[in-house]
RNA sequence: GGGCCUGUAGCUCAGCCGGUUAGAGCGUUCCUCUGAUAAGGGAGAGGUCGUUGGUUCGAGUCCAACCAGGCCCA
């Protein structure tokens, strides 16, 4: 039993796969979870709800940010002995599920589809989403995450039975035994109890606990049936949502706009004139809109016509030469003025006409502008998003031509059944209605338009805009005052005041979270819950054909008890389309029988119902109060306002009148390190796959842990380079040189270091017996005797960053812990461990020797306990060496143990200043050698050391001598008075003698500059004030008037920063110069040995040839050379035989340098 | 179209209630340390603080307009 050997050569990849192996094989999760359990009683639990990734796609690099911090969070509350479900979760259901199940079929349309048959295309679609949900489970496995998810393998197997037949009855190990049901229904059934594993949301449970919410809804009267235009895909035959085409669907192309002529009604000749970009909208025109305050002209045209236009719009509208204005006027003399529209004799228009007793007229907009067109916009109402608001607000009649296939409908005449847009083979519309604009004498004329149109993201059709039935949930009135003044009756109107009282209730981080869902909430339309597609939810809404009314059923045994045929089909079936659709049921309010809408659902209805499916709120009340709600969840900022949170918290309040979590930790965007998005076509994108085998899991994590969340992360190799070098490899390389020389001296920790931690962590055998308690305060309160100064140090080191480290997790900033942690790093490695390293190569094995040993082993194992939930695999290879290494009877896991914990009270305040100040003189020092030019292996005779206080004098004082050998000086001065060292400068306190003063002020700057600096400094730091003649003036500066700064003197080696002022002395004697040689003859000598191949700890004999002051150095400091060298013979001139033999420079002279091993 | 945010070194970002000579990290150049270190340390170069105007003794900071980019809503 001992240490292992530690290369510091380390490959974190290979070794990372190492750790995952170890983990697989020892079954090292499970154990946790039943460590976890056993603990609940004694530290609670932590309820964390996984938001679910939609398993479409392998995994991202943004994907594992966000997976990095769920870990973390995951593993820091079960270091604090709390119990935790792990369960993962999957989005399983909605467009982009079909989306890409449709380009992997090779399909090109809606047609397609049913071609194929919804049962066979619902089935590939599921299949699809277990394949993925494989993918995804391993990557994150990767990643270095525990959870509670499916064998892969088993997710692969449950696709190609369900592609194969998704009736075959099957058994399927569980938790509590095997379970056995059809393919179909297990698939249904993952993540419930009985199997375990990850969530998907395409589960029976999260589909009827939607039921169970629409159905409150429907009872709370806020479910609707409602129209809307929307951008419309005609391909895909579905809604494209505004923010779909924002993100991704605006191009530039050039169609044939038309400028038109609506003849008005009872005058001769004299027409509006009004242009589009769409013809084929022209069928649906029921007014035109002018700027109310825009003028407009009357003109004569060369063509016999008097057209209205804005004045600003004629040079781009008119063409011609002898077009004569006749008359000016105000866009709002014009209203109420009917015409005649183009395409009034198709049936459609004019029943929609009919029906409300409606003529053409001019209608008033302010958005109407003369930048573009004539001023006077053709208003459709069936065909454009803000027509159909204008239409609304005037009451116009609708005229709607498409279908959802892009086809005008019946009622128009020679138009129905042709595409409006044409595809491939099939003209669209356009030529077609030039024609009929001209025959009718409605065309003027057209013109080559280029504008930004809206195309689909999907398939990159031109979109139209259509009128839909959609159904929504109402979000009830915004009133016109505060939320403080609103009465209960108002609130209990409107929904969506009652989720801004759950918003109340929740910690946001970053703080921004709060205010950006609830300007979301105040602004929020109805929530449009329904899709015109084929693989989603069904949505439970039943609606009768006879009388319109519809009715909303709760879960599938009121759909059961309510079926009035067509069960037998559903039945042993998801409720998924088409088996859902067979079920028909009789309308409450005329006994008619009724069909389902043929809608699916918003897949965020799935997302955000899963704080109650997946916590069995319907099966397990007493379960769900225990986990809900969420202690914390954390998701992407970007959109999730208006999606999963606001999903989340709608769902809740309706379902709970509670927030579903306490929580919220947010985080921004990853890009590619170019600061661009990542986008393949670019080559700047990184697939999460190829990062984690080139940079390693854990350096990802340790870079997505330590950037600000609310920014951007730029994600890229440079940055992973930077954080391997920065913070993993001079860690590894401390455990390196802990166990190099650990084992050199055979040193392991003693009997009462592993019984501290015993007592402190309960090992696995001791669970049943012993309590469990957290790690005690102080662990090495009593260093071993032999401890040092630097050892009480970098312990106190340690419990401060325990403190913080802490401190800031419990406040989800996972940025400020790494920023501590490196530092506790840096002061590891590059002060602690640099100024003890000798006490571990010295050959004698004192107490001063063990002291050291027993504190860096400490420290060690402590910060590998820190980093854990960081960096979990890398942490595990140290544990398993330190600790399991030589405690066999240790906890299996460093996962498995308890946090650090640290006493505040217990810290040395005055140690942590007093090593600080010296840290920060030596970087002065070493700061004020270079900018004279003197190495720091030159010796130099003295430093004079300048502080402020009377403590920081002693502390210098004190630590004179290790101040003294880190920057090569013979000896140090403590001043205490810095004029010694510098030379003053006097500046004005522009703060106080800005507001005396006022326009005065420039010319007291310039009689203080006249002043003799030292002269008026004495005086200021006498505390006596300074008289100054301004403009005539008899001005007084006190001391704090003037600010007294310090230069270093023109010559000397001087560094000062934050009131520490070192200075050193850069004047050489021949003495320094020689031992100045005698330290580059070690360096050249031992750096000999290393290229020779030797040991540490051979002995050598030393030859040289040399002259001058290197040879008087060689004679003059010969034991300090054979010493440092390890040379039990130093000779001048040759060695015979063999040896190593070097011609190198020492000063400006040539030595040769001969070795041997002895 | 409305609202909000951002613009500071080659890159990524700090910069308080307006106040001294605008900082940090990375990169870069030079120097240096090193028998744990593929690390570390020090110094230098690098800035019209988006543009223009205004307020003020004094503006990166406050005000106005404009330019560029982003986000949210329409």
């Amino acid at each position: 039993m001992g240490f292992k050997d530690v290369s510091n050569k380390v490959d974190f990849v290979a070794l990372e796969k190492e750790m995952l192996a170890f983990w697989r094989e020892t079954g090292a999760f499970d154990e946790l979870r039943r460590l976890r359990a056993a603990t609940e009683a004694e530290h609670g639990i932590f309820s964390f709800i996984d938001g679910p990734i939609t398993a479409n796609n392998p995994m991202g690099v943004h994907h594992a940010w966000g997976r990095t911090y769920k870990d973390l969070y995951q593993r820091y509350h079960a270091m604090q002995g709390q119990n935790l479900r792990w369960q993962n979760g999957f989005d399983c259901q909605g467009l982009w599920v079909e989306v890409n199940a449709e380009k992997e079929l090779g399909f090109t349309s809606k047609r397609d589809i049913e071609r194929m048959g919804l049962a066979e295309f619902v089935r590939f679609c599921k299949a699809r989403v277990l394949r993925y949900a494989a993918v995804i489970t391993e990557q994150t496995t990767r990643l270095g995450n525990w959870m509670d998810w499916n064998d892969p393998a088993v997710l692969r197997r449950l696709a190609d039975l369900l592609n194969d037949d998704p009736n075959q009855v099957i058994t399927v190990p569980g938790p509590h035994g095997p379970v056995t049901d059809t393919v179909e229904q297990i698939v249904a059934r993952l993540g419930m109890p009985e199997l375990g594993g990850s969530y998907f949301t395409f589960s029976n449970e999260n589909n009827y606990q939607i039921w169970g919410f629409l159905k409150k809804c429907y009872e709370n009267g806020w479910v609707y049936k409602g129209n809307d235009v929307m951008p419309w895909c005609a391909r895909c035959g579905t809604a494209i949502s505004q923010h779909e085409i924002v993100t991704d669907g605006y191009f530039d192309v050039t169609h044939d706009s038309v400028f038109v002529r609506f003849p008005l009604l009872g005058r001769d000749n004299e027409a509006l004139l009004v242009w589009t970009t769409t013809p084929w909208t022209l069928t649906s025109n029921v007014a035109a809109a002018v700027g109310p305050e825009l003028d407009y002209v009357q003109v004569r045209a060369e063509d016999g016509w008097t057209y209205y236009l804005a004045e600003a719009a004629m040079k781009n509208s008119l063409v011609g030469k002898s077009n004569e204005v006749t008359g000016r006027l105000k866009g709002a003399d014009m209203l109420g003025w009917p015409y005649s529209g183009p395409f009034d004799d198709l049936p459609q228009v004019a029943e929609a006409f009919a029906e409300k007793g409606y003529t053409h007229r001019v209608i008033p907009w302010t958005e109407v502008g003369a930048e573009e067109g004539t001023g006077i916009v053709h208003i459709a109402p069936g065909c454009g998003a803000e027509d159909y608001m204008l239409g609304r607000e005037f009451d116009l009649p609708i005229v709607a031509p498409l279908d959802e296939n892009g086809v005008y409908l019946p009622g128009f005449d020679w138009l129905t059944g042709r595409e409006v847009i044409g595809s491939v083979g099939v003209p669209g519309v356009a030529e077609d209605i030039f024609a009929a604009l001209r025959q009718r004498g409605f065309f003027y004329r057209k013109q080559k338009y280029t504008h930004r149109y809206p195309h689909c993201w999907r398939c990159g059709s031109e979109l139209v805009y259509r009128l839909v039935d959609e159904w929504f949930i109402s979000m009830g009135p915004v009133y016109d005052k505060p939320r403080a003044e609103l009465t209960a009756e108002e609130k209990a109107a409107s929904l969506r005041y009652q989720i801004m009282d759950r918003v109340d209730q929740i910690n946001w981080v970053p703080g921004f979270g709060y205010d950006r869902e609830l300007d979301w909430l105040r602004n929020m339309h109805d929530w449009m819950i329904s899709k015109k597609r084929y693989y989603g939810l069904a949505l439970p809404i039943w609606e009768c054909e006879e009388c319109g009314t519809f009715t909303v059923v709760g879960d599938e045994h009121e759909l059961q008890a309510r079926a009035v045929e067509g069960w037998e089909t559903f039945d042993g079936h998801t409720p998924h389309r088409p088996y859902v659709d067979a079920v028909k049921i009789a309308c409450p309010n005329c006994g008619a029988t009724t069909s389902r809408i043929s809608d699916v659902g918003n897949p965020w209805l799935d997302a955000g119902i899963v704080a109650f499916s997946t916590l069995h709120y319907r099966t397990d009340r007493a379960y769900w109060e225990k986990w809900y709600p969420a202690d914390w969840i954390s998701e992407s900022f970007p959109g999730q306002f208006r999606n999963w949170f606001y999903s989340l918290l709608a769902q809740s309040t309706v379902l709970a009148e509670q927030p579903p979590f306490r929580n919220l930790f947010g985080y921004a965007t990853l890009v590619a390190e170019d600061g661009r998005d990542m986008h393949k076509s670019w080559g700047n994108s990184i697939e999460f796959n190829e990062a984690a085998e080139k940079m390693g899991a854990d350096t990802m994590r340790w870079l997505y842990a330590g950037c600000k969340p609310e920014q951007n992360l730029l994600f890229g190799f440079g940055r992973g380079d930077e954080t391997r070098r920065r913070f993993l490899i001079p860690l590894w390389n401390v455990y390196a040189f802990f166990v190099t020389y650990a084992k050199a001296d055979g040193w392991t920790p003693g009997e009462e270091l592993t019984q501290r931690r015993k007592e402190s962590q309960g090992a696995n055998e001791e669970l049943s017996s012993l309590p469990l308690r957290l790690s005690p305060f102080a662990p090495l309160r009593e260093l071993p005797p032999g401890a040092t100064q630097l050892d009480y140090w970098i312990v106190a080191r340690l419990d401060e960053t325990t403190l913080d480290v802490r401190a800031a997790l419990d406040a989800w900033d996972a940025e400020r812990a790494v920023a501590t942690l490196e530092l506790l790093l840096d002061d590891l490695s590059n002060w602690y461990v640099r100024r003890s390293r000798r006490r571990f190569w010295k050959s004698e094995a004192d107490a001063d020797k063990a002291a050291a040993y027993a504190t860096l082993y400490h420290v060690l194992v402590e910060f590998v306990k820190l980093l854990a939930p960081f960096i979990p695999l890398t942490a595990e290879a140290m544990y398993q060496n330190l600790v399991r290494g030589v405690d066999a009877n240790a906890p299996l896991s460093v996962h498995h143990l308890f946090y650090p914990q640290a006493d505040a009270a217990a810290l040395d305040h005055r140690l942590l200043d007093k090593m600080r100040l010296v840290i920060d003189a030596a970087a002065l020092g070493r700061s004020a050698r270079g900018s004279a030019d003197v190495k720091l292996r030159q010796p130099l005779a003295r430093a004079r050391v300048f502080v402020g206080s009377e403590q920081q004098r002693a502390d210098l004082q004190e630590l004179a001598g290790v101040l003294a050998e880190e920057i090569n000086v013979k000896a140090i001065e403590i001043v205490s008075e810095v004029g010694e060292l510098v030379s003053y400068k006097l500046l004005p306190n522009n703060r106080t003698l800005g507001p005396k003063l006022g326009p005065l002020f420039p010319a007291a700057r310039a009689a203080l500059a006249e002043l003799d600096a030292a002269e008026a400094a004495t005086t200021l730091l006498a505390g006596r004030p300074l008289e100054l003649a301004v403009n005539g003036q008899a001005v007084t500066l006190s001391g704090d008037d003037v600010l007294v700064q310090t230069e270093s003197r023109g010559g000397l080696a001087v560094a000062s920063e934050k009131g520490v002022t070192v200075a050193v002395d850069p004047h050489l004697t021949p003495e320094l110069v020689q031992e100045g040689y005698a330290r580059d003859l070690v360096r050249v000598v031992n750096a000999m040995r290393k290229d020779a191949g030797l040991d540490i700890s051979d002995r050598i004999e030393l030859a040289y040839n040399a002259a001058g002051d290197v040879a008087a150095a060689l004679v003059n400091f010969a034991g300090f050379i054979q010493a440092e060298t390890l040379a039990t013979r130093l000779t001048a001139g040759g060695l015979d035989g063999d040896g190593f033999r070097q011609q190198v420079t020492v000063g400006d002279a040539p030595v040769e340098l001969a070795l041997r091993r002895v």
